[in-house]
DNA sequence: CGATAGGCAATTGCATGCACTTTTCCGGGC
DNA sequence: GCCCGGAAAAGTGCATGCAATTGCCTATCG
């Protein structure tokens, strides 16, 4: 191995682990839209060189979570509400597939497995709430991952992402209890195999936590970027070895 | 610009031009599934070095085309069947989305435009294969660009693409004259605004065209593969300005 | 004759360096 | 006081070099 020595958990690829740290950071709410991810820090960050870091940020820009301009420094993504409004739009129609796909044709293993998920999402309820935007966005992505389809996977895993971006832009905190409930009934629908009753409830489901999006025009932000990244990047390697560290700059997006 | 001076063509995009270029030489099947894509290859035969050649690959991957394994030479994509079906599955669900949208509200300009595009697909009906099969994608490529929703627009791209790579393997020679008429229906319905008969006669137009997919277990292929490809480099920049382009390796995936 | 281990060529993984572009900051003019 | 211009700083675009891995080819052994 090289002189880095990584510990084994990342098992090389350092790209991919860039990513999910960065797409968790954006869905928890941690990098808002508009903050600026200059490839050096970044690299510094997780103890890679630009090379590394520039090809993360190429990835997360086709996934459409940060906006990548010539010459520019890359930022998160800061859809408009027309995108965020067509994001929901395919995203419906999207999950409907899934749940039907899904209905009637999950294993007692599989159910549990979503009870569970929804009886974290209800004990995080009073914790921070980028946790419960988490929790109620992997909800939907571990629904994608039951139908076995890789495309489905990536598009509605994509899709939850985009849609947490945009509530953050333009909803207001968030309440998540009616979600909540909501995610139970669908699950109790695809137990029963109710293949109609079961697109319905996701449709409003959705159409719901979209409605909330509607009005605000979206809260202006600043933020200490660099420092607020950096439990994210703890959390995927050990420690980061980066070889100079002097303080990072602050930035305020 | 470093010492190459490219031509202007080239607006500085160089991964992007790439990454055209290869998927258009993957739809026309002129890049089989399969055939092997190595970096430098790639990069002599773009004229730029092998990080771009590098950066292109990434992206092709998050889109699918082409199947990237740590350390090994990166290979246009080889779907399973099942994935084949699944990927047609989600695309007619996306592009029913797409003519739903559309249904009467096409201007006139539009829907002469789709006629013009059809009307090439006709005419190319006598001439090679890979014509016809590109002119077919890029009918319903155009429709989702008159959506106006990048992401529609993005994953029908995405979609039609690998349901071509899908058909290069499985199904048979290719007979474009039902699909042809059948895309001069749904330019009618859509004119019509009649929402529903135009979803339907998208569902049944690619229905048909998956169903063409249903047996054989797909041909061995082999080929010179970056002779094949010289074609799409020159159309991409004029010439390429290698700097020391020695007799290409021959490859044969 | 077939299977196998070892070595070499091909290829990827990644960091670094240099050129170019954009942004920022500062001083002078209006 | 505000706007403009130019230079320094920050940042990206890209090529190249070196280490590590893989894959192939061959010589050797059973």
């Amino acid at each position: 191995m090289a002189r880095g020595k990584d510990n084994a958990l990342d098992a090389g690829d350092k790209v991919g682990t860039i990513c999910r740290a960065l797409r968790r950071a954006i869905i928890e709410q941690a990098l808002e839209p508009g903050a600026k991810l200059p490839e050096d820090t970044l690299g510094e960050r997780f103890g890679v060189s630009r090379t590394i870091a520039r090809h993360a940020l190429g990835q997360l820009a086709a996934e459409g979570l940060i906006e990548l301009r010539r010459n520019r420094i890359a930022v998160v993504a800061t859809p408009s509400w027309q995108e965020a409004r067509d994001a929901f739009d395919v995203r419906i129609e999207m999950e409907r597939l899934v749940v039907r796909q899904l209905a009637g044709r999950l294993s007692r293993a599989q159910l549990a497995e979503l009870e569970a998920h929804v009886d974290l999402e209800d004990a995080a309820r009073d914790g921070p709430d980028a946790v419960s935007i988490r929790l109620a966005t992997e909800f939907h992505v571990l629904l994608a991952q039951m139908t076995n389809s890789p495309i489905l996977i990536r598009y509605v895993s994509e899709l939850a992402y985009r849609c947490c971006l945009t509530l953050s832009l333009y909803s207001r905190p968030h309440s998540s209890e009616c979600a909540i409930n909501e995610h139970r009934l669908v699950i109790a629908a695809l137990a029963a195999g109710d293949t109609d009753r079961v697109m319905e409830l996701m449709g409003h489901h959705l159409e719901s936590v979209a409605s909330r999006a509607l009005v605000g025009p979206g809260k202006p932000h600043g933020l200490d970027l660099m420092g607020v990244l950096a439990p994210y990047a703890a959390e995927a390697r050990d420690a980061v070895p980066a070889r100079r560290v002097g303080r990072p700059r602050l930035r305020t997006g």
